[in-house]
DNA sequence: CTATTGACGTATG
DNA sequence: GCATACGCCAATA
């Protein structure tokens, strides 16, 4: 059942832009984000190109910049950069809290950066089956 | 309205 | 590997 399997490009194709908070392109960042299993990682690209956006992976970035005040919990600690380095640390409540949540889920985390990337790399075009 | 910025990515030199 | 430029789109001033 597909139901997990969200259009997330036909429903982006739905969103209007700069037109109200129901389903903006931050919620399909947020469903994707969440589907993220413990002790993998993604990236801001990737979750783009899940969404059909490639190009916009800036505007992923942006949709977590949201995350904080979004419910219950968007693990936005497992979104790194294409280079698996933890950009995004020192928004979160203290920049050291990205790492230890990561490290807790089993990721080590050295200078910053996820160890063996590759290997914890979680695709959701793939997982998810889009595109 | 324009200009700037941003938790990015790719291309180019 | 580093610097620069461009694309992409939304939020903010």
């Amino acid at each position: 059942m597909p139901s997990k399997n969200i259009p997330l490009r036909e429903k982006l194709k739905t969103v209007t832009p700069s037109g109200k908070k129901d389903e903006s392109f931050f919620e399909l960042v947020f469903d994707v984000v969440m589907e993220i299993p413990k002790g993998r990682v993604t990236s801001y690209g990737a979750i783009a190109a899940a969404l059909g956006t490639r190009s916009s992976s800036r505007m992923v970035g942006w949709a977590m910049n949201g995350s904080h005040r979004v419910r219950p919990k968007v693990p936005a600690h497992r979104v790194v950069n294409r280079q698996g380095l933890l950009t995004g640390k020192m928004h979160f409540e203290y920049p050291d809290q990205m790492q230890e949540l990561l490290e807790k889920e089993g990721v080590q985390i050295v200078d910053d950066k996820v160890v063996d990337f590759a290997k914890k790399f979680w695709d959701p075009v793939k997982e998810l089956g889009l595109e």
